[in-house]
DNA sequence: TTGCTCAACACAAACGTTTCCGTAACTTTT
DNA sequence: AAAAGTTACGGAAACGTTTGTGTTGAGCAA
């Protein structure tokens, strides 16, 4: 939209409109929004002229340009972007669609994308779909109808059928996965290791000496949650420790089940000395369940968590668990975006962005020496 | 949009577009977006049919109108909402401003009040502003620029001029302000009683025998802040306790700051025995530092936040606070706006909606049998 | 003077819809 | 059978911009 030297017109406006001096406009302020034809109307020039002086093109004189844009101010003028989207067929807009917003997870991935976008000029629209399948796609067909110029989308839990998707590769309108991934689509990802880190995660508390670790693992539709559980069952393999069905429960995070699974994890005849929970949501509830039956943690059973949300620190024992860099996953993904807009599709290419976690040590897995609560 | 008792066209698109048979359409459809007029020239009919089929109009034959649905869907048509708006002067969405995403607070309001727009066939426009006060003038402009129906806001800490808000008013775009709210402009507003809700945390803190209660106060600018303030001095005053500036620390939010509060607090010659805080994040943060310095909660100090959010009850002991309907009032505030669309500003009435709250009572103010973690 | 370039602007088409108005072919009423 | 009404559709204007092309007059070299 802006290809030239001078800057596009976004000043400030007045409370009130009006214009300098004898001349006053009477416009019905409540209803009729102000256009450039009000202010060529007003200047006696044309709806061209004020429009190249707004969007900053050269050919026209400096004093014409000063004129309109005083008077753009004082109208409190507005471009209609829904004009300019019809005529340059762009939205400026970028569609995000996330799962939930209950855990501070996707808040806080929109916030670094919002960041982003905003630095290039786009806005962004988002949905959430209540890991609703049929409202996921329902939320993309929206973003469709408003021509979005890109979306980034992380799917539902119940997300197996990706046409919804698909459809915008079809229109050429570029898609960035982050976090939940569709594995059968060849587009750019933007995602952590999940393997390695729940690999590492376990490999820690065999290390410090568990030998019956449970995994309360995800959904297996989604590709995190095989990827996590492949880290866990090499962790153990590459340790000589033998992986039990007993052990690994796949559950679809729910968390109003996990007291059940937890219960019968504990009650098993030789229970787990150790819990690898899917994210960290999982393993607060479990740690409050675990609590609840009298055990300790980390002495009885250790658990680790995946993911570092809020509270994962203030919990007591403090929450071992993966921190990924939430923030950094919602930038990567809008730059990545951004960057295949306007561009030729010919030219896109499927990267897949794979971002650096952390494992952080608290006391759900090692007894820390923390300032007791007594003085 | 919608007057007639046909359904609108919202069909369910494959995902390859062709007509049923003999005659296949050739569609450049990497760029070329499918029309209306598309439609038309391939049923050789005009385009206003095809429009009055698409949304419903009943003077169209039923036949015509089930040829122009299924090529419609052959083609996976998806009307351009830009052009709509353009026609309509509505845009189908509405804006939605906070301050914030990191607590749970706003997302979940947002999810609420997306629910209730979708039902309406509106979107969100969702911006956060980090509680900058420049951030926030900006995004409104966005959302003037992009004609939105309506918009709800909860201000940034640093706002104290609200002309950004005011134009919105005067163009006769509906506001409801929501939790944070802005008491100079007369607009519907969805709030708690933020008044009566600290004044009955802070008598729960008394007739708990707590005789020096202090209280980590908000920023003056806030309202909320302010009714929260007075809540506590009245609540005092009630049973004759003294109310000492000592015991009053307003500050900006910046949880950073609260470990040196805590400290001086506690470092007085004649510490709290309480501490009210204007929200959890306070209250938490609080929690940590008293643990830090050895002391005992509630036995030394009794704390009391305000917003139940996410952790408050996992937080050991559970912290005792105010509960706010979050969903509630995101659906409430919606409502309240949806309503005032397409209706004459002059029927605007700037209704204040008080939602109920309740304290919720844990261990962070009285000593709770909880079980124990040794068995 | 003539011809040319160029700056500065005007004119008009186009984007994809909705919607008012008009009209032909039927259908019903008289 | 003529008049009136109805059904089903076409034509065209309009929404607020952007942008390619046309036009005017000034400045300058020949």
């Amino acid at each position: 939209m802006q290809h030239w030297e001078y800057s596009q017109y976004y000043g400030n406006a007045p409370i009130y409109a009006r214009t300098g001096g004898k001349n006053p406009i009477a416009y019905d302020v409540k209803n009729h929004q102000i256009t450039i034809k009000d202010i060529a109307r007003e200047l006696n020039i044309s709806k061209s002229t004020v429009s190249r002086a707004l969007t900053g093109h050269p050919s026209v004189k400096s004093e014409t340009r000063k004129a309109i844009l005083e008077l753009a101010e004082q109208l409190d003028y507005q471009r209609n972007m829904m004009s300019i989207s019809l005529i340059t067929n762009k939205s400026y807009t970028i569609g995000i669609v996330v799962p939930e917003f209950i855990t501070s997870f996707f808040p806080q991935v929109v916030v670094g994308a919002q960041e982003e976008a905003a630095k290039a000029g786009y806005n962004v629209l988002v949905s959430q779909s209540n890991d609703d399948y049929a409202t996921e796609v329902a939320n993309t067909k929206v973003m469709l109808a408003n021509r979005v110029d890109g979306i980034m989308v992380s799917i539902s839990k119940e997300t197996r059928n990706f046409d919804h998707l698909k459809i915008f590769q079809r229109k050429g309108i570029p898609i960035v996965f982050f976090n939940r991934v569709c594995d059968e689509m060849a587009v750019p990802k933007v995602v952590i290791d999940d393997y390695d880190a729940a690999y590492h995660a376990v490999e820690h508390l065999v290390l410090s000496g568990r030998k019956r670790i449970a995994h309360l693992a995800g959904p297996e539709v989604l590709a995190i949650s095989r990827k996590r559980l492949n880290g866990y069952i090499d962790a153990l393999k590459k340790h000589q420790i033998p992986v039990s069905d007993d052990l690994v429960i796949p559950y679809d995070l729910n968390l109003s089940k996990v007291k059940i699974y937890i219960k019968h994890l504990m009650g098993l005849e030789n229970p787990p000395d150790a819990l690898f929970a899917v994210n960290d949501p999982t393993a607060i509830e479990s740690m409050r369940v675990i609590k609840e039956l009298g055990l300790r943690i980390p002495e009885d059973i250790a658990i680790v968590g995946f993911g570092n949300n809020y509270g994962s620190d203030f919990i007591e024992p403090g929450l071992t668990t993966v921190n990924q860099p939430v923030k950094e996953i919602g930038k990567t993904a809008m730059t990545l975006l951004l960057g295949l807009i306007d561009k030729d599709t010919a030219q896109w290419r499927a990267v897949t962005k794979t971002l650096d976690t952390e494992l952080i040590i608290r006391g759900s897995t090692i007894k820390q020496e923390l300032p007791q609560s007594k003085r």
